[in-house]
DNA sequence: CTGTATCCTTAAAGATACTG
DNA sequence: CAGTATCTTTAAGGATACAG
């Protein structure tokens, strides 16, 4: 987080290159709540409660990442709308994955938090399960990297810069 | 990350939380090598790269928030080694997510990187799929937020103290 | 080999003023 | 309301010396 000091957009490791996006402590609050439908500047800074030309560096590097876009006002004003490309969607996985963590290891007992929830039913999500190949569930202990090209199981680049919406 | 600024360990958001332990371009990368068998000061320090002050530090935070606890040398030394405890264990879902994620959207076409993959068969793991109470499968725009006590549907407590191996 | 303690640099976070 | 531009603070990250 310093900046001068570890670069981890060019790292090998697609974990160190996830965290180049959006590990810092703003980044994944902003897309939880562009994923809870918020989309004006307002909207998060209310929300986030953080400085305004925070709010400003973090949807601009959002942006630049493809992880956001802006699209004119959907209300016809002159302003901008920041909404989740599918690169950004796809980070509900993570987000969910946090979420439950969090919910499981950081509240005490009877502490007050929201759930996440299936938007129909309003009944709790699962929690995330890892499946090998052949749907065996996966344990902390039982996977490993493994070396190999990228290229393989990849969708198209383009995806990233397609907007929700 | 910045320190007097926000606080998250507090929030109400489990997201907010979850990032106050594990938020910061470090502990990340310290859990993915934890998972990957590393537990001594030296092959941290060694894979990851940075400065010793700021590995003791992020390990010290890391033991304080119960995600790694430290045991004797397993060669006998006086050393101290560092392992992950039922709660550190659960981020291999966070790691997952945010390797697939980084996977499939922060590479060059061609570009190497590293897989997870099933220790035994050594296939790629599945992509997390989020699922709900009954079974259907879950997207970005199927879920939402909803407050209720967090009493529930969590495991003790002091499941989060109990060291791995 | 393991760490801890110091010192230094820098940029991230905040407050706030200002423009459209 | 939506942002950008400045200015200040401060602590996170790094280098390195040092101790067990």
């Amino acid at each position: 987080m310093k900046g001068k000091r570890a670069e981890f957009g060019d790292k090998a490791c697609a974990i160190a290159r996830a965290l180049g996006v959006i590990g810092d402590w703003w980044s994944m609050l902003i897309i939880r709540d562009a994923l809870a439908g918020k989309r004006r500047f307002g909207e998060f800074q209310a929300s986030l409660g953080l400085a305004k030309n925070i709010l400003s560096t973090r949807l601009q590097k959002l942006v630049a990442h493809g992880v956001l876009a802006v699209v004119p006002a959907s209300d016809g004003s002159a302003y901008k709308e920041y909404v989740l490309t599918a690169k950004g969607e796809k980070l509900y996985l993570l987000t969910v994955a946090l979420w439950q963590w969090g919910e499981e290891f950081c509240f005490a007992p009877g502490e007050l938090t929201y759930d996440m929830v299936d938007k129909d039913t309003c009944k709790p999500l699962q929690p995330l399960e890892l499946r090998a190949a052949d749907g065996r569930i996966i344990g902390p202990r039982d996977m490993r990297a493994m070396a190999r090209p990228a290229a393989d199981l990849r969708r198209t680049r383009k995806a990233g810069t397609r907007v929700r919406r």
